[in-house]
DNA sequence: CCTCGCGGTGTTAGTGACTAACATTGTCGT
DNA sequence: ACGACAATGTTAGTCACTAACACCGCGAGG
């Protein structure tokens, strides 16, 4: 582990720390930077924006793997749905407890809502090149691909803050009705 | 026309020149403030952010209200597409050539994007509303809702800021594969 | 006609996210 | 050990946005 992947574990890890204790917004980049004993300055070189530090995207190329996947006369929607469904089948336990931990965050934070969706651009991306590679026009893709990362993330949100529901029966609703159910 | 009318008719036609001219980024709200013969301060009392200058959100009820004329037995997705499609029919060029150079400002500024879903709360509400009056649970209504406007912003920015196609045209594409076809 | 009240505005001073320019340090291969 | 380069620090900003308090014009009451 060199010096830059350790400085950048201790900003995210300073970073979630302040923002549970004090909420995203009363939690500033100064005081994120000082706990991770770094300058501020250097913060901003390792996460372009504050977001950043809660949101890096990892992109998770099964999702486009299994649309692409999907038979070829399955309208672009449904399709999305359905391969997104089968990417997330397998989710652990853990996986899920930290991304509602993360989902939490954003969801009391009003300054991040829609950052979400910002935040999917290589996932957007990727969804929308596998629609198009099943034969669909780039625009109407796009406006796809976004529309269902933006569904899910709102679906998401909704699971993490009510305590109802299991991460499964709620993707799994929020599908149903994206994909044209 | 009393004062406080007059100065947001001032202030709105000032950032509307200056985003116009310089682009969004680089019109600041103290020279926009200026340039409407105003302080600063008393911009930001007549609107709550930059965006908002731009993005006031003009919310249309005949939307809500054509979603909610769908038929019943119509999936969530469908009847919002074919309910926004009747809304936005007689749209006329006048409007859609505002909304046109609207759009392009938004295009064009890299930090405005996904503003146009953030100011669209109101919309989304409503859209949701008319889901639920007929029958949809309110989670995925809202989310259903959510992603109908997310991909609907794209397909239109794409649209403003390809030269190509009509309104009607790239409305009507956006709108056959938003709602399942 | 005067004056009182209050809506609309100005001023000042500040916070917090983010950037630019330049100096400084740690580290790693030779 | 030493030069080179990656990583960090320092300083001084800009810009959106907020708070506190003073001021001024304008219409309604006496």
């Amino acid at each position: 582990m060199d010096r830059w992947s350790r400085t950048h574990e201790a900003l995210r890890r300073a970073a979630l720390e302040l923002f549970t204790e004090d909420g995203y917004d009363a939690a500033s980049t100064a005081r994120i930077a000082e706990r991770a004993g770094v300058s501020e300055m250097t913060l901003f070189r390792h996460f372009p924006s504050k977001d950043a530090l809660l949101l890096a995207d990892p992109f998770d190329p099964l999702m486009a793997e299994a649309v692409r996947a999907r038979p070829a006369e399955e309208p672009p929607m449904r399709a999305l749905a359905e391969g997104i469904r089968r990417a997330w089948a397998g989710i652990d336990a853990d996986s899920a407890r930290d991304l509602r931990i993360r989902l939490r965050i954003i969801a009391e934070a009003s300054s991040l809502h829609g950052a979400l969706e910002r935040n999917s651009g290589e996932t957007i991306a990727a969804l929308a090149g596998a629609l198009a590679k099943r034969g669909a026009a780039a625009a109407p893709a796009r406006a796809a691909a976004t529309a269902m990362v933006s569904g899910l993330s709102v679906a998401l949100l909704e699971w993490a803050r009510s305590e109802r529901s299991s991460l499964d029966d709620a993707l799994g609703r929020a599908l149903d009705v994206l994909g044209g159910g």
